[in-house]
DNA sequence: CAGTACCT
DNA sequence: ACAT
């Protein structure tokens, strides 16, 4: 279990080609139920270059009025997310290693010239739960620092089917997908790149 | 402060 | 830097 940094693991080619199909087919009838948006800087609405959607009981959301937080239903449709699949649930507890469930799987879609800016994930109540992050598809160029956004960084590449813990001291450190390597996968056939984030929300 | 433009 |  690669350590890149106190707390953060990585888990190379976790999932097997078969299962990581499994997903993407279960990501398809999730987007189906509950389509993508994009999702909008608060205060400027100036829109991020990912489309995202949510399952489980809550989803991370935000727009121009009242910015990043978890809500139970679809922005657009109004309707409840998609429920949390199993599948997930087994992952998250293979590697979590913490015992309450996830509440929210983000789904986000990098296409090949998305970026996501260093950030760290802090709009849970709950932030002694580890944050796992899932690949699929096209690499990623994905950068790790410290608590501080000006600390040193470390750069990997992430390929299709590995996994990522932030978790104890790593939960709250920056970091950010620099950029995609087109090309560099078959596991979609539109290009770019999933990642699954499975968070506990609530205490 | 989960982005981008525009510097050197 | 600008703006958050």
């Amino acid at each position: 279990m690669p350590q890149l940094s106190n707390g953060v693991r990585h888990f190379p080619e976790y999932l097997d080609r078969a299962r990581q199909e499994g997903l993407v087919e279960m990501i398809r009838s999730i987007v189906a139920e509950a389509p993508l948006f994009v999702p909008v800087m608060p205060g400027t609405g100036r829109p991020m270059s990912v489309r995202m959607t949510n399952c489980g009981p809550l989803g991370w959301v935000t727009d121009k009025e009242r910015g990043y937080r978890y809500q139970s239903t679809h922005p657009v449709t109004g309707m409840p997310w998609p429920a949390m699949p199993e599948v997930l649930l087994d992952i998250w507890n293979d590697v979590s290693g913490y015992g309450k469930p996830p509440q929210a799987c983000l789904i986000n879609f990098y296409s090949d010239d998305a970026k996501m800016g260093l950030h760290q994930d802090r709009d849970e109540r709950d932030l002694t739960a580890p944050v796992v992050s899932i690949s699929l598809g096209n690499n990623c160029l994905f950068r790790v620092g410290g608590l501080s956004r000006t600390d040193r960084t470390k750069s990997i590449k992430l390929t299709s089917g590995d996994i990522v813990v932030l978790g104890g001291e790593g939960r709250l450190c920056f970091h950010g997908v620099d950029r995609i390597y087109p090309a560099t996968s078959t596991l979609l056939k539109n290009g770019g790149r999933i990642n699954l984030t499975l968070r506990r929300v609530d205490p």
